[in-house]
Order: structure tokens, then sequence, then C-alpha cells
DNA sequence: TAACATATAACTTATATAAGATATAACACA
DNA sequence: TGTGTTATATCTTATATAAGTTATATGTTA
């Protein structure tokens, strides 16, 4: 008998990840902030530098740290380049790639229906934001976005703080809230528009829309967004990628 | 200036993950099969056993090959319990695992269209197969596929071969002509049910379907099948993840 | 003896450490 | 401006141990 063979049993790296994550969770190095070397990491977890390697590979594998060869690893942010595209499935049939650009509709307080309650393990009636806004393409609104986040991990947010924020909404909730978006599940379906949305996607009544529902989540496993959005697909299509 | 400045340099790992895919090409290994250890590999390909093994690590994280302690590594196959939903993102939204019955409606002989014959790196009016299916769960009818394939590869492929196999397209592609697909792109809109897709589908005329374009790979990213499947989503979502 | 259980050996991948060479980037300094 | 230094991640090899799987040998029992 040995601890391997303990039911709890988790390799080293494996541990050393967790560890990581926990500085994450705490703020100990925050979304684009540069993590200690591996040399370093290692002294410091009492490990060889391949197990760090290891679990820095994991963790870039998963999008939370970012390696650049020469400069060392980084905190993933969605205050880069790169990650303006990476929780925007939406995208224009021949292929060029375009940004959307967001009218902001409404920011209110609200009490949390059941459905997105459960999905970010709050009480039916918490309280929450509620955002909706509309993205548009060339001008042309494409996507009504509601997204609900809990009010207590969101204190102050408002009505012109998004507005005035220039970047992206995760990027905003990274840089206001410290709370960094990295993993979402979508459910998709095709659904007819009602008359707000068809008024405000400038389609006629009971045109076929995309209603994608997603809940984000950040480190940890943590729900922390669910939003609903209802897409026009017309020279647009939400595209993916399985293997 | 020495050989790491060339354009042309790759590690090693990479290098031997592309003579991997060549036998995988090759088809020296089939799907189900197991590949040689990691010290025989290294023997044979004069590397060490780490950087075989960094290999395999990628494309095991690509699901083109399966690794399993103590038994070995395997190339990943469609003939398998786990592969069932691989490429399946169509699901229940209550969660219970479901696999859909098929009913196939006709495999005919055709002249790939534009559209399908450019994502297939095929000549317009180049031969194809054409498969249409109607898949449904529980009994009911949810998904209308129209699947092509290049008749080139898949030389004496008809109706009463696919009626017999018992297991999955996919399953019966790699068996009967060793083309194992790998990855796949797909493109989602909304759109209205036609009078044919409504008939088949048990839905009204103008219903929203959501309609899905796949084009899937098989080894060495080589386009072999372009699909458009129509689905009823009531009850049901397409259901995916990104980090 | 035949059937069944158990131990052992030989194989596999998985984990962990160490060491050295190379690529990339930033910076100091001539 | 350019050149060298330094710090970083990357790549490659080597070695050792752990752990899962399977076949075979060795018992033990009916």
């Amino acid at each position: 008998m040995n601890i391997h063979s303990s039911p709890s049993f988790r390799p080293l790296y494996d541990q050393i990840k967790i560890l990581i994550t926990q500085s994450l969770i705490a703020g100990e190095w925050r979304p684009g902030d540069a993590i200690p070397s591996e040399i370093d990491l290692a002294a410091r977890f009492k490990v060889s530098q391949g197990t760090v390697r290891k679990a820095i590979d994991e963790l870039a594998a998963e999008n939370i740290l970012i390696r650049r060869q020469g400069k060392g690893t980084f905190v993933a942010s969605h205050s880069q380049e790169r990650a303006s595209t990476r929780f925007l499935r939406i995208a224009r049939d021949d292929g060029v790639a375009e940004y959307p650009t967001s009218r902001l509709l409404s920011v209110t307080r609200e009490r949390a229906p059941e459905a997105s309650a459960s999905l970010l393990d709050l009480r039916t009636g918490a309280s929450i934001f509620c955002i909706k806004r509309l993205l548009s393409f060339e001008g042309v609104p494409r996507i009504l976005d509601e997204i609900h986040v809990p009010a207590a991990s969101f204190k102050g947010l408002d009505d012109a703080m998004i507005r005035n924020y220039p970047g992206s909404l995760y990027s905003f909730f990274e840089s206001h809230f410290g709370i960094a978006m990295i993993r979402a599940e979508e459910h998709i379906k095709a659904v007819k528009a009602g008359p707000i949305e068809a008024e405000l996607l400038h389609v006629p009544q009971d045109q076929p829309l995309l209603r994608v529902d997603r809940v984000a989540f950040t480190y940890g496993d943590r729900p922390v967004e669910w939003r609903r959005g209802l897409c026009h697909t017309e020279r647009f299509s939400y595209v993916t990628e399985m293997s």
C-alpha cells in the first residue's frame, strides 16, 4: 500500500495545475500578467521543471495560459487581439473577418428566473444584472443578446460603464470585475422571430433565427454568465469544428 | 546559420507526427489496430522514446490515436462505443443520452454541384454518391441528411451495403472503404422548412429548422465528405463547447 | 486428473526527474 | 546602430519508477 493506491491519488502535475488555478482564482496573477518562469514555479512547488511544464502545457491547451517563447507564460486575457473572436462563432459566409459593433439597449437589475438561476448555481430570485444589446455587422443588426450575470459578482455594474468601455464585454468583465471567462457551453435551436426581435433585427415576424444559449465559466469551472443570443443568419453562419 | 534557422524547420516530434500520419494514410495501421509501442517506434525512427511520446500525445489530443495504459496505442475508430456521439452534436434538452435510428431514403450517383465540389476539392460535375437519410429519436424524425462523397474514393457503394450495415455511417465508411473521418467543420444557419422537408420531418411548412453544413476530413486533412443536415430542434439542441 | 485460483513475468503507457542544446525576445552598452 | 548578454520557453535525450494488462506458470482443490 502506497500513496498511489489511494483513491484520491492525483499525479503531481495535476496537483500543480490545481495550485496554479488557485492562484488564478485568488487573483495572484491577473489576465495579461506573466506568471513566474517554469524554473521559479518548480522551486516554489518543490518539483522539477518538467512537471511544471506538463501542468502549464495542459493549461495552455485549455486556453487558460498562453506561452510565448522567449518572453514567458501569460494569463490569457480577452483584451488581446486574438481573443476578439474566441467566443464569437458567428462569421460571414464568405469568410471575410469582421467584428461587430454593439448597441447597448438596457442594463437592469432583476430577479433571476428559474432557467438562468439554476445554470448559474443561484437561487431562483437571486439578484442579477440583465444586459440587452444588439450586435451589428456592417451596420446591419444580426444578433440580439440577453445576458444575465450574478449581481453579487458584478457589484456596481451599470449602463454607463459598459457604454464607455471600448473593448468586448468579456474584456470589460475582466478589467472591471476581475472575472475572466475561460470556457462556455452552448445549446442551439432554430426558432421563429417574435414581434420584438423582428423589429430590432429588421426581419419579418416568424423569420427563422438561431437561438444560442450559453453558460460561461471562470476559473475553477464556476458558472458566471448566462446569455441567450438570437441571430439572423442571412449571409452569416455559426461556425464550429469538431474532432 | 543552422538547420533550425531554415524556414522549413520542424521539430523532430513534428516530423514523427508526419511519419505516423503517413503510415495511417498508407493504411499500414487501420482504425482499431494497435500501433507499435513507443519503444519500437523510437527505434524505427531513430529518436528517443520521449520524442515519439510527444508526437503520439498530440495525435491523441486530436483524437486520431487513443492511448490505453498497459495495452498500447490504437488508431481511433468510429466502430467504438465512445465514438458513437463524437460527430453527433444534436442531443436531447433534458440531457438523456439517446442514439438515433436511421432510415435510408436513397443512394444515387450524381454529378457534384458547384457548392459541394469546391469544398471537396473536386471539379464541378465530378462523380459523387448522394446519400439521403432520415434520423429519428424515439421514433420521431428529427434530422434529414443529404451526404455527398466522391465516387472515386467510395467505389462500389450502394444502397444495400448501407442498409445491411449495423453501425454508424462513418463506421461503415471505415470498414468498407478504409476512410476514417477525423475532423469536421460545420456552418449552421436557421432556415424555413420547404415542402419536402416539412413532410419528411412531420412539421408544418416554414417551420424553423437548423441547417448544418459539414465538411469532414480524413488523414492529412483531405476533405472526403460534404453533408447538409436539416434538424427539427423541438426538445433537442445542437450542443457545443468552446474554450 | 481437471478446474479454478493465485502468483509471476513481461509487456504496455504514465509519471517524474535531470541535463544540455536551441530559438526567441528584451535589454544594456559600446 | 549594432552587438553581446541574459532570461525566457522549446526541443531532445536519458533514466528511473509507477501502474495497468495479459499471458503463463504454479499451485490448490474437488
